[in-house]
DNA sequence: ACACGTTATGGAATCGATTACACATTATTT
DNA sequence: AAATAATGTGTAATCGATTCCATAACGTGT
């Protein structure tokens, strides 16, 4: 490999010199500075950042930590956070913390050890070990997704998105509505957006069989047994069902589907999450869009005025949403 | 920021003991140790991975460099090569393309001035540029996806692939099979697959309409638009219809049925990709599942082995693959 | 002719680790 | 008891850059 002291050599200069030429920065007379660029050229040399951030203590790199790789919201916000960065110089190292608490927390240590600039959580769980650890970390976080108390957040509008699914149902007739939650430890998904159908039910005054609310876990199998559930457990079935996630929703209607009722005209469905799936299961599915790959671009724009001390406080940013009415709904 | 030297300090001892303590290595008693260990928890010390590497000339650290962040096939991969890399200690540090050969080469130089151990290439086109920049880089290059001369490569078996598909279209007795491709200059998805088409129709003596043979570029969009093409312009339609990937084929089936045509009754459909989408379209779509994540994995290890120099020489791997038949295939 | 600002260059310290080597001290073998 | 081996620790060089400071040559205003 070679290094600076190489071009230093190969053109008679000092390595002072070959690092002004390389940074343009302080007086270069200009011969000495064509030489160098031509031994640079000829020698095919990259400077090591290595050891430019360990002198500057700065790497130009941001910690994504991921509670899922391959998952159409992950990869959206990842491609949202990485336009953003790479336009100021930056890289994007994954940690992927495969829903796992004790693994998000190491994945804090190891990426500090590595002396990001950053770290970007994509969260579920807010545990309190995990504050903790956020708290000793000494570069900026920002999360997305979910409400960190102590930390710049950029954020869903879970609670309203939610309710205007709801109120969507009430709008339209639906009196019967059900609900396909997920655990409420994830404060989001499971917990505000519950929240908000129960407070949209009651302000229509309309009551809630407890049958026909069900929980799963994000996947689409977990969905459809949620459903199966629903019909089984309540007296009276529900005329539409709200489910947090569009893979829930999908679920559901699969459920359906086998159960031979018929969506729309028997039961509407909606979700949320705007996935591509969403868009061609048949009949299409009336949805929520994040827009998530704009939240990443937002978080990492809060990423980079953090560590460029535009922004000291910590700071919430609410991203907005958008219904997309599909053929699911009645 | 507190370093091995102010460990070394407050436990009064030299940093190479403490050095020897972190690693593991050399003689160190059993007092000293404990004396050390207690500092570092004491000050939550993180030793700087940069300033090991800068000694020791390993990052640890593994370049991926993709055509697209956010697709399925991505997500998958990066997923399968984060699980097995983790395991050795090494991160992923994430490089998009975005379908830009010029970026993609910018990102060789990039992922090298980070003196990354090594660089998995995502490919798609592979361009005379880009052996050249790939020979000029000095660490392991591995491919996933497209034989690259001269570089060792994880491939998926696109020749067989496409050959089984329109085989099993003409055992099934069709005879006029119509083809959705991109253009050759992928040579995998493009050329491949489009040879293994003609080749089995060939030995099949069957007769191809230029008209049935149309051309994409790998969204929705353009597989419904080849579909009305081929419809418009083809005096007798084809009975069926292999699209190069699962979009594709959506696509297809998307223009299929604004036309009224019955899927699989009036005409069949498969891809390629084992896509989210091909299971929950309407009918579930056949396609052949390239197992993404496993190939990850492999091009992980091929890495690994090749930075540990257990294989020195260049290696070509190709993956196997599964029909999946489902719905909307007669 | 003197002082001073501008331009050009290099020496040497520094960032935070690893590691070769030297030197004690203690334990074991003969 | 002397020779040898094992154990424990520190000094200093090193990795590849940046950057402070010193020094020198040169022009120019007075």
């Amino acid at each position: 490999m070679v290094t600076i002291n190489d071009i230093a050599k190969l053109s008679g200069v000092s390595r002072t010199t070959v690092s002004r030429v390389l940074n343009n920065s302080g007086y270069v007379s200009e011969k000495a500075k064509q030489r160098v660029v031509e031994v640079i050229n000829e020698t095919g040399y990259v400077p090591s950042e290595q050891a430019k951030s360990l002198r500057t203590k700065k790497s130009k790199v941001i910690g994504v930590i991921l509670p899922k790789i391959s998952t159409e919201t992950s990869s959206r916000v990842v491609d949202g956070i990485d336009r953003e960065l790479s336009n100021h110089g930056y890289h994007i190292l994954l940690a992927n913390a495969n829903l796992d608490t004790d693994k998000e927390i190491e994945h804090f240590k190891l990426l500090q050890s590595r002396r990001v600039d950053g770290i970007i959580l994509v969260a579920t769980n807010i545990e309190e070990r995990l504050i903790q650890t956020i708290k000793d970390v000494n570069v900026p976080v920002v999360a997305l997704g979910q409400d960190v108390p102590g930390v710049s957040s950029v954020l869903y509008d879970d609670y309203h998105a939610a309710f205007d699914v709801t109120s969507l149902f009430i709008k339209r007739g639906h009196k019967r509505i059900g609900f396909i939650g997920v655990d409420e430890t994830d404060r989001a998904v499971g917990y505000e957006r519950k929240k908000a159908y129960f407070d949209a039910m009651e302000k229509a005054r309309l009551n809630v069989d407890p049958a026909w609310v069900q929980k799963g876990v994000f996947d689409i199998e977990s969905g459809e047994k949620a459903m199966l559930s629903m019909l089984a457990d309540s007296t009276q079935a529900p005329t539409a069902i709200f489910a947090v996630t569009d893979r829930l929703a999908i679920g559901a209607m699969q459920a359906l589907k086998k159960k031979g009722i018929k969506i729309p005209e028997e039961m509407s469905v909606m979700g949320i999450g705007a996935s591509d799936l969403s868009k061609y299961v048949t009949p299409s599915l009336s949805t929520v869009d994040y827009y998530n790959e704009k939240a990443g671009t937002e978080t990492a724009k809060l990423m980079i005025e953090h560590i460029k001390n535009i922004t000291e406080m910590t700071r919430k940013l609410s991203m907005s949403y958008g219904l997309i009415i599909r053929d699911s709904l009645l």
